[in-house]
DNA sequence: TGCTTATCTGTGCATGTATACATATATTAG
DNA sequence: CTAATATATGTATACATGCACAGATAAGCA
């Protein structure tokens, strides 16, 4: 029952909530998706790197920052599921929520952008 | 996150059967699900009694057996997934097993049916 | 080179889970 | 009542899981 290994890695609010993040706004790196939970980089990392081990994201380096998205599904269960997330999850209280800090969220140094010397301008 | 119960119930191998055999074959009793899964009755009922405490599935008492279906669906989520199980799961290799052997299953005395004293027929 | 940021991982601990076995409960038949 | 069948549950054990913290690794930049 290979199946399981999908459900379990939906078992856990975390990763639900990073799951759902990622079907809905797509592709993402750690520390946004960390920003977005309100939870510490450590914890989004582990358990993003449970969901891998069960195929369930893909995961692409640029630079310092790590990207990961819902990886194709293999099976139509995992299309199911995933549209499922989609279509449904966007109208849930806590993925509202996440969602909100998600569109707020931003890495120290934004990929293409440098850091400038003057603070007030960087806490824009 | 309620609905990590759901994922945590379908986690599981043997409660991901159960939930796939109720979902196509609709209402069945304990002992009948415990010989289509080949496992024993304190197991299956053990099993059963999570998914029902997760309000996955509902139970009703008809003289000695007790009989379990899935639970109406209480949200979008639920009923995407029910429906799921139900198109998806009978093409996987154990589940139609389990099918098989859910046909020729039967309790011991079948409701309706009065046991005999003629240990030849009663096998039958 | 050294410094900073982003990400990952080793470890110990507390908690949760599945299992088998024995036993308890419920219903029906005699 | 007793016996038989179906189902549920208490318990001990083995194993899995999530967590926090510290430390490691990797990339970019001065």
């Amino acid at each position: 029952m290979r199946e399981t290994i999908l459900f379990k890695a939906l078992s856990d609010p975390i990763r639900l909530r990073l799951a759902s993040l990622l079907a809905i706004a797509g592709e993402k790196c750690v520390c946004v998706l960390a920003q977005a939970l309100d939870e510490p980089d450590f914890k989004i990392s582990r358990h993003l790197g449970i969901m891998r081990s069960a195929g369930m994201v893909e995961s692409r380096r640029e630079g310092t920052w790590i990207y990961y998205k819902l990886a194709k599904p293999h099976n139509e269960i995992e299309e199911s599921l995933q549209k499922c997330l989609k279509i449904h999850m966007k109208h849930h209280e806590t993925i509202k929520q996440d969602l909100e800090r998600l569109e707020v969220a931003s890495c120290s140094i934004e990929p293409g952008l440098k850091k400038t010397n003057n603070p007030a301008i960087d806490q824009v």
